[in-house]
DNA sequence: TCTACGTTTCAACAAACATTGAAACAATGG
DNA sequence: CCATTGTTTCAATGTTTGTTGAAACGTAGA
């Protein structure tokens, strides 16, 4: 991930109802989300979602599929974990006051502990 | 942090020359740098600088005091690593394709290694 | 106190973005 | 094949954001 994408990244998630249906996204998991469930989750006409998915999409942020009548999103964990990784990257610079509370969030995280083991 | 405060540093970090203010200034550490210094070393007015350190400092991720003429800019570490931790905790949700990658990046920082001794 | 320097404020403008409603498109079931 | 449901496209609009130049402000040195 090149500075580009992670400021198109940046941007995609600086907006209110963007950064809402990444969080419904991530929180749905691999199965995603219809759009039409996204809208009235969200709270936002299916056209104006529409204008915030294609934007999550550039960004590399979100994907989807055809199931049928509806258009399914989920996130795209790549990206954003890509995102993360620049951030901590981009910031650290050898600067432990940045990146070691970083640490103590990832204890913070639901992950099952065996997955983390390699840490 | 809370999610109008990520929401906001996101779009902060969501521009350009926003970015690269906050590099700069990462980069040069708790010493900071004067603004007409940052002016010339991201290629932006004196003036236009002023409206995007205004941003930054609003999101919470940088800092200024006054030194003789100049006014001295430096990150704000704690906002930054709130802003990683919050990203982190709301995206792993349970799942470590996304935390496990930023593992990585923690691997890859270039952070004394006695400072993350506790990880 | 006068002048120079570094920075910010202000007002104006152009460009980008978010939102809306009507219309079009794609897939399914009758 | 028609009607229905789910989603996207399009054009129009209001709002926000980024940029500019001139003027003002604060600090320091002569």
């Amino acid at each position: 991930m090149d500075e580009r994408q992670a400021v198109a990244a940046f941007a995609a998630l600086g907006q209110e109802n963007r950064f809402r249906v990444v969080r419904a996204l991530v929180t749905a998991g691999p199965d995603g989300l219809a759009a039409g469930v996204l809208a009235t989750e969200i709270g936002v006409s299916a056209t104006n979602l529409t204008f915030h998915l294609k934007e999550l999409s550039h960004a590399g942020l979100i994907q989807s599929r055809r199931e049928g009548k509806s258009i399914i999103y989920s996130a795209a964990y790549e990206g954003l974990s890509d995102l993360i990784a620049f951030l901590m990257r981009d910031c650290c610079q050898g600067r432990p006051e940045v990146c070691a509370p970083a640490v103590a969030a990832l204890a913070a995280c639901d992950c099952p502990p065996g997955d983390l083991a390699h840490v």
